[in-house]
DNA sequence: GTGGATGCAAAGAATTTGCAACCAA
DNA sequence: TTGGTTGCAAATTCTTTGCATCCAC
């Protein structure tokens, strides 16, 4: 808990109009709130990121950041996705081969996914399913901070041959939604 | 599934009394049944993995497989761990960073576990905690066989910073039991 | 202006692959 | 005998680090 800031619209001001926030704007609020500065690269990285429905590959991430001019370096991608996690603007899942995926984090509800062992690709349980495991998971969480462990999270992932059965390239990750 | 042996115990003859089957002995079953080959590496590292009381990593696996006389190469125990994973022979959890590690199953409930994110070192939730969430992990893997996934499995891992804060060597990893 | 953030190059860690020799069944 | 296994070497893949430059505040 750093400063969380005063007004109960802390972005409202990003648009001259009075519209909605965007992802972007929660996205940067959260940013500022932790002390982390607004950089070209981080609006870039959440943007693609935001544009992704299921959690997306450092990789995959950075090719999708528009090439060469628009782009940023691939370890800078790595550099934010650390600091996101660390204040919780991104969640982290695993593929079968403990390689990382990320998902933004804008305060939706948790959603856990099976992954493909043979294609990589993701699909989300559904929310109820979600939400019911979610709440078993914080009870947890909860013991374990009353055992004395700080920062606490957790990794769910589910794996197995989905029924397509689709060969794909398994190289290339996760990217379309499949239900 | 691949033929079962017929009789009861199928490892009752692995020793002349009639005593109990040695994890040895029940693992040694799992391997003949999947259609594996006992082979010494194979049997050096089972036996290394299951004097462990936490979930291992390779590398550890490997230097404790008693240096170069008795030991293997540490190609051969990634290579095991595959296919003792395939058959279900041993668990797989995860460490912060991805880092795999193994467990050996021979049939006991599963076993969750929360790891330290500064010193990996591995505890395990308590027996009835593992179990709840083991309930309603296996619910949701019915569910999502009935979708058509096979060879469904999971990966749940808690992190967080142990209250020691004991901050041990980062990079050795997850021997000592904690509780 | 100042320290956090980035890019580039290079290092590191974990894991996989190729292939010939080996040995369990 | 024969195909599953292993060892050794080398390659890959994923991720981290060092350091000078840069720019957000």
């Amino acid at each position: 808990m750093i400063a969380s800031t005063q007004t109960n619209h802390p972005l409202a001001g990003a648009r001259p109009g009075t519209k909605a926030p965007t992802a972007i704007d929660l996205a940067t609020a959260k940013l500022k709130a932790a002390g982390l500065r607004i950089t070209r690269p981080r609006l870039t990285i959440l943007a693609a990121l935001n544009r992704r429905s299921q959690p997306t590959s450092i990789e995959d991430l950075h090719e999708s950041l528009g090439g060469r001019g628009q782009g940023c370096d691939l370890v800078t991608v790595y550099r934010c996705m650390a600091a996101f996690e660390e204040i919780g603007l991104v969640r982290r899942a695993f593929l079968h081969n403990g390689t990382a995926l990320y998902e933004i984090n804008l305060g939706q509800p948790a959603r856990y996914h099976i992954v493909c062992k043979s294609t990589n690709r993701v699909e989300d349980l559904d929310a109820e399913t979600s939400a019911e495991l979610n709440e078993t998971l914080q009870k947890i969480e909860i013991k374990l901070r009353a055992r004395g462990y700080e920062g606490v999270g957790h990794i769910v992932e589910f794996f197995g041959v989905a029924p397509s059965g689709g060969r794909l390239d398994p190289q290339h990750t996760a990217l379309p939604a499949v239900r």
